[in-house]
RNA sequence: GGGCGGGUAGCUCAGCGGUAGAGUGUCGCCUUUACACGGCGAACGUCGCAGGUUCGAUCCCUGUCCCGCCCACCA
């Protein structure tokens, strides 16, 4: 074991480097120690979606699993992941539409089979690719089990599923109006339809003729659904249309006849002319209307999109097509009404873009209502529960309000339904296997062509990987898991899917908690898109990336120019390699209240600063172990100076901190304390403070020194290590050890603040006086422009015995961290010295003579500046002591704190306004 | 229309009843053998606006204005 480190701290250096070692140690697990019977601490991983490429959002959740199975490993619990391994339809789709665009293929071009292969080969390549990257960024997770869809056993699970929730009579067929994708040509759930908002369209009014003369004018935004039209509705109490209830409108193109009915749920009279047309067969009110009404249901779409034979002369055209002709042949027919501007929301398919169409269709069913009512109990009697907690309401929201969900789709990849139909009689058969022929008549059967959305067999996720329905061990053990940690986006999508059929299949929850990260956007706070071109790979920030490598990575994703000037604008010098550990510990700092993650390339510069600041600590502290032979024990050393018990008391402190903020999953508050411990406690003040003990001729301080600079070196490490696992595991492997503690520091314990630290908050207020202190010395000198090198002549003053012995003590330490000489005295009857700095800092006056190095104003206007502070501080105090109610009623400690507070300002000015006034006599 | 967040230093964000914080940026001084990916110091804020509760409000309540997201509706 070498105690050297290289000179320079590069990232690029130790990252490949452990991620070798840990997986030639078989340190990627995901299976539990047989050996270790008790529950383990389990986390739930999604597998990575096969987009192609790894993202900041897999990043980020990737980042927060592994720094909460490191954190509970190292506190000796038998932590675990959980992977997926399913998910076959959405990315699949994503790639596969992607794919076929860029070869300007459909589907159906490929055939079946054809595509298929393709398909499967394709998500194989790319999802490996993910496993890699995500290894890159430190994720201690085996992905061995993933295996990509059409598992057996998975199938089985959903076959399994399908047929308990028909047979309870939760699952159904239903004839219904769905939304169609014309392009994907396949239905869609609710929550795949995205609305775009704010359209600038137009409404179209044309007049119906009535039989036996007149007209009723209706408006609408889609003119072709006038050709399924069967009904015109007016409010009942519309006196405009009394007259024509019950009588029909003629239709200009279809041998029908429309009939006005009259309907005060779908009419507001208000609006418009306030006759509606009623196409039942392709809009959702006019749907339950006709249902109200018993209307004929008229579909007049194909299913891509053309209108079929229904739309007699119009028959063959797409529908936008079919939009303008039936507005001209209308205005031919002296029938148009003319139009006028109108703001539309356009429902559109979160896959493919297209405009969605309404039409009707029979598709399967889930009845959610009764699976929601156990979900929404689960969550509010606590059973699970959400992180951050406001996410509960809109969790219940939407669970009260919940709708069927329509689960079947006309794809090619994805869960077969398990519904056979015979061809004679066309009796349903819902069964895990094929029936051999139909039960009632014998006849042959043939199964739903259709598969079923991807999130139903996402929603049995928790226990379909761990083998149910089989009663298995895995599932007996790792039902429910601890955390569930994923984006809010698919909230509704996944997590509450996953409870309902969870609490339904398994009679329990799937997981204890659900914790929801942010979206990841760019520093603009827009969301990341490859046409926008502000995508940030991961992989560019840890390993760098000249400015040409992201914009020729943006122009292949085919962004947008204006995407490109954002980068060249923001990022002009490309990135530098800042390496996982930063990447991972930026992630890792935004609060888990936020929802956006605006990422911010400078703060990662922070972190990666702050991995080398650690870096060169390390370095310091093994340069002077050298040739001081074997000092590392797993005990804390017994620390007699002053500087030693203050770092000790420190580490303590921060240990205490961060594993409470770690335990309640406040990971920014844990790295914010070990950030500033590490800086600020152990590099600024001790490290500089070690310095001077290192060089003590005193038996014994120096090697308690050493003891104290490396273990508290050691012990930083380890709880550092879960949100810094590269740069941590580095300088871990080459600090001197105690026998026993493994080969990894991802083994080792975490540190705890009793054992490892030594708390003591005399000796932390004893140094907050020492710190004012020097801080007011450094701060005469600065602003005297005194030359760093020349000595400071320090005379300290206090009236307090304790105090002055403290500064006694701590001379010398005080001399090293200001270069000055420093003198301690009393401040009743000392000597007034002419021609000196003065400042006032924790009751103790500094006094720096000196001749020759001070303009007299520079000081006065000092001293001014400072005293014009304190007084403004101290009127305020003044107007709250004098306030009756105040001293009244405030808690007692508040207000003694408050005297003291004046009592010490005032000190401070007395000393200040004497130090003036001597100024002013010169 | 309903709901949920957010508006704090130039920027990105913490804090959330008792002297306004961090990172980054800015301005000085310093290449002192852990570190210039650094050290030391400084400047910077009517905590969106208006009321109320309170001895005391950035924090709690009400209203209001912006910004973002989600759900629903849209002839």
């Amino acid at each position: 074991m070498t105690t050297e480190l290289a000179k320079a701290y590069d990232p690029r250096e130790t990252e490949p480097r452990w991620y070798r070692f840990w997986e030639e140690n078989g340190f990627f697990t995901a299976s539990a120690d047989p050996a270790d019977t008790r529950k383990p601490y389990t986390i739930a991983i999604p597998p990575p979606n096969v987009t192609g490429s790894l993202h900041m959002g897999h990043a980020c959740r990737t980042t927060f699993e592994d720094v909460l199975i490191r954190y509970q490993r190292m506190c000796g619990r038998n932590a675990l992941w959980i992977p997926g391994t399913d998910h076959a339809g959405i990315a699949t789709q994503v790639v596969v539409e992607r794919q076929l665009a860029r070869e300007k293929l459909t589907r159906h071009d490929l055939g079946r089979e054809k595509f298929i292969e393709r398909v499967w080969k394709w998500k194989g390549e790319s999802g490996g690719r993910i496993m890699q990257q995500l290894r890159v960024l430190g994720a201690s997770c085996d992905w061995s089990r993933e295996r990509f869809t059409m598992d057996e056993g998975l199938s089985r699970a959903v076959r399994h599923a399908f047929v308990q929730l028909y047979n309870e009579g939760l699952i159904y067929r239903d004839t219904r109006l769905v939304n169609w994708d014309v392009q994907s040509q396949t239905v869609l759930s609710d929550l795949e339809v995205e609305n775009e908002e704010n359209v600038q369209g137009e409404l179209f009014d044309f007049a119906y003729p009535i039989e036996g003369g007149g007209e009723i004018v209706v408006s609408t935004t889609r003119p072709e659904t006038m050709l399924g039209d069967t009904a015109v509705a007016v409010h009942p109490d519309d006196p405009r249309y009394t007259h024509l209830h019950g009588k029909h409108a003629l239709h200009p193109f279809v041998d029908r006849k429309v009939k006005i009915i009259t309907d005060a749920v779908l009419v507001d009279p208000k609006f418009g002319t306030g006759a509606v047309k009623v196409t039942p067969a392709h809009d959702w009110n006019d749907f339950a209307t006709g249902k109200r009404h018993k209307l004929e249901e008229i579909n007049i779409l194909r299913k891509d999109g053309t209108l079929n034979e229904n739309a007699g002369p119009f028959a063959g055209l797409d529908r936008f097509a079919a939009r303008k002709a039936v507005k001209a042949k209308l205005e031919e027919l002296g029938l148009a009404r003319g139009t006028k501007a109108h703001t539309l929301t356009l429902p559109r398919s979160q896959r493919s873009g297209t405009v969605v169409e309404p039409i009707i269709s029979t598709q399967w069913f889930v009845r959610m209502k009764p699976l929601a009512e156990p979900a929404i109990a689960a969550v509010e009697q606590g059973k699970t529960r959400i992180i951050p907690e406001h996410w509960n309401k809109t969790y219940f929201h939407w669970m009260r309000d919940i709708q069927d969900w329509c689960i079947s789709r006309q794809l090619w990849w994805g869960h077969p339904i398990p519904a056979w139909y015979c061809v004679p009689c066309e009796h349903t058969h819902v069964a895990l296997t094929a029936p051999q022929a139909c039960e009632k008549c014998k006849g042959p059967v043939v199964q739903d062509a259709d598969v079923l959305d991807t999130w139903f067999s996402s929603a049995l996720w928790p226990f379909s990987t761990l083998g149910w329905p089989d009663k298995t061990p895995d599932l007996a053990r790792f039902y429910p898991t601890d955390d569930m940690e994923t984006g809010y986006d698919i909230l509704f999508f996944w997590v509450a899917r996953m409870m309902m059929m969870g609490l339904h299949f398994m009679g329990e929850v799937p997981f204890k908690r659900v914790l929801l990260s942010g979206l990841v956007t760019d520093e603009r706070g827009d969301k990341m898109s490859k046409v926008k071109g502000n995508v940030i790979d991961p992989l560019d920030v840890i390993q760098g990336a000249t400015l040409e490598d992201l914009l020729d990575k943006a122009r292949k994703n085919g962004a947008k120019d204006s995407g490109l000037d954002y980068l060249r604008k923001t990022y002009p010098e490309g990135f530098a390699a800042y390496g996982a550990d930063a990447m991972r510990f930026t992630l890792l700092s935004y609060s888990p209240q936020t929802s956006k993650i605006a990422l911010s390339i400078k703060r990662i510069e922070g972190h990666r600063n702050f991995a080398n600041k650690l870096w060169n600590a390390a370095r310091y502290v093994l340069m002077n172990l050298e040739g001081h032979g074997a000092l590392a024990t797993q005990q804390r050393p017994a620390a007699k100076q002053f500087a030693n018990q203050f770092i000790l008391s420190r580490l303590g402190a921060t240990i205490e901190t961060v594993r409470a903020a770690a335990d309640d999953y406040r990971l920014d508050e844990a790295g914010l304390a070990l950030y500033h411990f590490v800086w600020q406690d152990y590099c600024d003040w001790y490290l500089e403070l070690s310095k001077t003990l290192l060089q003590s001729q005193e038996p014994g301080v120096a090697d308690e020194t050493r003891a104290v600079l490396l273990h508290v070196l050691e012990s930083a490490l380890r709880v550092l290590h879960p949100m810094m696992p590269f740069i941590t595991e580095e300088i871990w492997q080459r600090v001197p050890k105690a026998e026993g503690l493994g080969k990894t520091i991802m083994l080792a314990p975490y540190p705890e603040a009793a054992r490892d630290g030594m708390r003591d908050l005399e000796v932390e207020r004893e140094m907050s006086v020492l710190q004012a202190v020097i801080v007011a010395a450094r701060a005469i000198r600065s602003e005297r422009d005194i030359h760093p090198r020349l000595t400071l002549p320090l005379t300290l003053r206090a009236d307090d015995a304790a105090a002055r012995a403290l500064l006694q003590r701590e001379q010398e330490a005080i001399a090293s961290l200001c270069k000055a000489s420093v003198s301690v005295e009393a401040l009743a009857g000392s000597a007034s010295v002419d021609n000196s700095a003065t400042s006032v800092a924790e009751g103790v006056t500094l006094v720096v003579p000196l001749q020759g190095l001070v303009d007299d104003g520079k000081e006065k206007e000092r001293i001014e500046r400072q005293l014009q502070k304190l007084e403004k501080d101290l009127q305020a105090i003044d107007k709250k002591l004098g306030n009756a109610g105040f001293v009244d009623r405030a808690p007692a400690d508040v207000v003694q704190k408050e005297r003291e507070r004046k009592a010490e300002i005032e000190h401070s000015c007395v000393q200040l306004r004497e130090a003036l006034a001597k100024l002013q006599k010169v």
